[in-house]
DNA sequence: CTTGCTCTACGAAAAACTTCGTACTAGTTT
DNA sequence: AAACTAGTACGAAGTTTTTCGTAGAGCAAG
């Protein structure tokens, strides 16, 4: 029964997450920098088969949803992130803090830290990133 | 062009994460217990708006699903989860490790670390679950 | 016994995602 | 120019997730 402006406002106002089809796309991008729909599709296709207008049209929807600009000068479109790594990493992660660990990111980084072995190197920069931001407090 | 019985069995291999809606209910049962339908959806129905026949609905399906376990000996049958909750957390978490941050457990814990403000009593209890990590390790 | 309350079962609609086929366009090659 | 190649656009089908309406069963008064 809710005003369809208001809902498609709100989906503007706080993007939902990306879906995992998208988030892939995203990843590409992102290493990759600007892209065709074939680079994008020769990367994916490689990790699992994934047809050519499989992710033409994902590209699409998702330049009208705004995660992506498209560079229409070329015969063949470019298409480039709208949206920072980091920034798309902490919707994720902020998300799921919410939905998993009631608000607690320190319950989500415990659970992070047993769920995979992490290195002694990686251990040793979280420590290093505990410290800056315990710094930066005082 | 896929054998369906390759597809479901892969989903019954390495179970799917928890759809939005599944994972709402599961965290009720895992903070109540073993609940009724009423009791999951006056939870739920505080939060947001919820019909009884949804949640019914859901706990049919996940109970299909192997989600969850019903007592049907009562009349109003009882739900319960079958995954500890920390699986399930193991799980999620896991999964975003894989699909945002490239399998590095440090970066997403990280980038939880700067998407929400966290308490020193909190950065004190990590540090501790970093000791006991690397002590263990040793 | 019939009315009313509280359940379960089930179908089905609506939305979101994913995937793909087909049509069309514009250069390139022969 | 005709055929070939490599694109885009778009519709549509299949799947999954969410939501809800309706039917019917069991039981407890009245």
């Amino acid at each position: 029964m809710k005003d369809e402006r208001t809902m498609k406002l709100r989906k503007r106002i706080s993007a939902p997450r990306p879906t995992d089809g998208e988030l892939e796309i995203l990843r590409v991008l992102w290493e990759r920098g600007a892209s065709t729909v074939r680079e994008v599709q020769d990367v994916l296709d490689a990790r699992h088969p994934t047809g050519y207008t499989t992710v033409l049209k994902l590209l699409q929807i998702m330049t009208e949803k705004g995660l992506v600009a498209r560079d229409e000068r070329l015969r063949a479109h470019v298409y480039q992130a709208r949206i920072p790594r980091e920034d798309t990493e902490r919707q994720l992660v902020g998300d799921l803090i919410e939905r998993a660990f009631a608000g607690s990111a320190s319950s989500l980084v415990m659970r992070a830290l047993s769920s995979k072995k992490t290195s002694a190197e990686d251990l040793a920069r979280i420590r290093k990133h505990l410290d800056e931001i315990e710094g930066g407090r005082k």
